[in-house]
RNA sequence: GCGAGUGUAGCCAAGAGGUUAAGGCCCCGGAUUGUGGUUCCGGUAUUCGUGGGUUCGAGUCCCAUCACUCGCCCCA
């Protein structure tokens, strides 16, 4: 029996490694211009800490958990990260800093779903995290730098999706009047649409059944989504978050379905879609979470962060890098060979060799077939009378130096 | 958990019940025994995801099973 990957994972090599490290470089790059430190967390916690962190309710914790027991503890995969820098930065006392605090990450997460296009069951996640500040420029400032992340990767057809789900207070209200509101036709929703009804009511709104989307807009319901639910602190916040991004050119898109399916957002909440991804459109998705870090048993800090999609991301990126080398040394003198590798590599120079001794019309190919700019041949001549022949692969040209510092000089002045 | 589609070599594939399973890429060998890129010649699937069935005969039809893909739900 063949052992292949498990079902929503999958094997990152060559070109797609390279693409990886790409996006890595350019996000760490730019998060180092705005002062964010990178943070990193353990791949798996305790199950507690998603259970209150991501919340009861939400479907990442009752169906989507990798979890295991080990001596009568639970842990689980961690399925998203922010729970886990919330509990990193309450148990390490960051909160004592001068905030804000800004932090950012990396690495795998797990969630138990059916893949599809865009969705794995490992999947990878960078994103950012600011504590401390609760007016609209912490989320301006996270919204800016995923902007800004994006465009340096150039990417087009992208659209910011922003929403205000308010604060906990404003939002049941909303809830319940929802509720009230379809009360009479409850019988007539679809099936998953009941299910909304019980756990996340903002949802219902976006339910696709054409049926349900006909009841939203008739009354009474449609007057009650057209509302202005927000109460007055919320909305100032959101409005100096509105001016930054209009000011600095963002083009927003307003989307009042726009809910967040993890129980700690309020406020201000965003998702980057892309015209080029499947149904699984976007890209970057986040928000305010002001009751998190108290929830988790730290002091009450306002918190606003964002996590992308990295294989989302990867399947946006034309990444055209070519593989290239400065030497390829051809040889039937392994050891010789090899230990001017090495002494070569100690010179900042990219070389390899083919670790046989086949025939050098052979090698030679096979120095360009790996974009070899030069190729070093190392034969019985060359060991006995000691000189080094170096042939450029583009031109033809061969020279012969009896100085290694000088071969060393001609790629280096090539290069 | 629900719905749909697809499985032929490392990759892309032709094949529609009839003797030896096209072709292309990659890889390997040779023309060219220490000098590449082009060209030419040759080689690589006892077998079509797996198991069973129908048939004189199955990659092709039927059933089951596994894997993958896409969509719902939900999320990055």
């Amino acid at each position: 029996m063949k052992i292949q990957a498990p079902k929503g994972t999958k094997d990152i090599f060559f070109e797609e490694t390279k693409a990886w490290q790409y996006i890595e470089n350019i996000a760490r790059e730019l998060f180092e211009m705005a002062n964010f430190h990178e943070i990193r967390t353990p791949v798996f916690e305790y199950t507690e800490l998603f259970a209150r962190g991501v919340g009861e309710s939400t479907d990442i914790v009752n169906k989507e958990m990798y979890s295991f027991d080990k001596e009568k503890r639970s842990y689980t995969l961690r399925p998203e990260n922010t729970a886990g820098v919330v509990r990193s930065y309450i148990q390490n006392g960051l909160f004592k800093t001068s905030s804000p605090q800004k932090l950012w990450y990396k690495g795998p997460m797990f969630r138990y779903e059916r893949p599809q296009a865009g969705r794995q069951r490992q999947f990878h996640q960078i994103g950012i995290e600011m504590f401390g500040i609760d007016g609209g420029s912490a989320d301006a400032e996270v919204i800016l730098v995923a902007m800004r992340l994006f465009k340096k990767l150039k990417l087009t057809n992208l659209t910011l999706h922003l929403n205000n789900i308010g604060c906990p207070q404003c939002r049941n209200d909303y809830k319940e009047t929802i509720k009230t509101s379809l009360k009479d036709e409850y019988n007539n929703l679809c099936e998953d649409c009941h299910r909304r009804y019980q756990v996340n009511p903002l949802r219902l709104l976006d339910c696709k059944s054409e049926k349900c989307q006909e009841i939203f807009s008739k009354e009474p319901t449609f007057s009650v989504i057209n509302k202005d639910f927000i109460c007055d602190i919320c909305k100032n916040n959101y409005n100096d978050l509105l001016e930054i991004l209009k000011d600095a050119g963002v083009e927003t898109k307003f989307n009042n379905k726009l809910v967040r399916g993890l129980d700690y957002y309020n406020g201000p909440v965003f998702e980057i879609t892309s015209e080029n991804l499947g149904a699984q459109n976007a890209v970057c998705g986040g928000g305010r979470y002001d009751g998190l870090v108290e929830l988790l048993g730290g002091p009450s800090t306002p918190g606003v962060g964002w996590a992308l999609g990295m294989e989302r991301l990867i399947s946006l990126i034309n990444f055209e890098e070519q593989n290239y080398l400065d030497v390829f040394i051809v040889s039937d003198h392994l050891k010789e060979s090899l230990l001017l590798a090495d002494l070569l590599r100690g010179n900042k120079v990219k070389v390899d060799m083919a670790f046989s001794k086949a025939k050098f019309g052979k090698q030679l190919d096979k120095a360009n077939k790996l974009n070899a700019k030069f190729a070093i041949i190392l034969g019985d001549d060359e060991i006995e009378q000691g000189f080094y022949t170096i042939k450029n692969l583009s031109t033809g040209d061969q020279f012969r130096y009896n100085e290694i510092s000088d071969t060393i000089a001609c790629i280096l002045t090539n290069k």
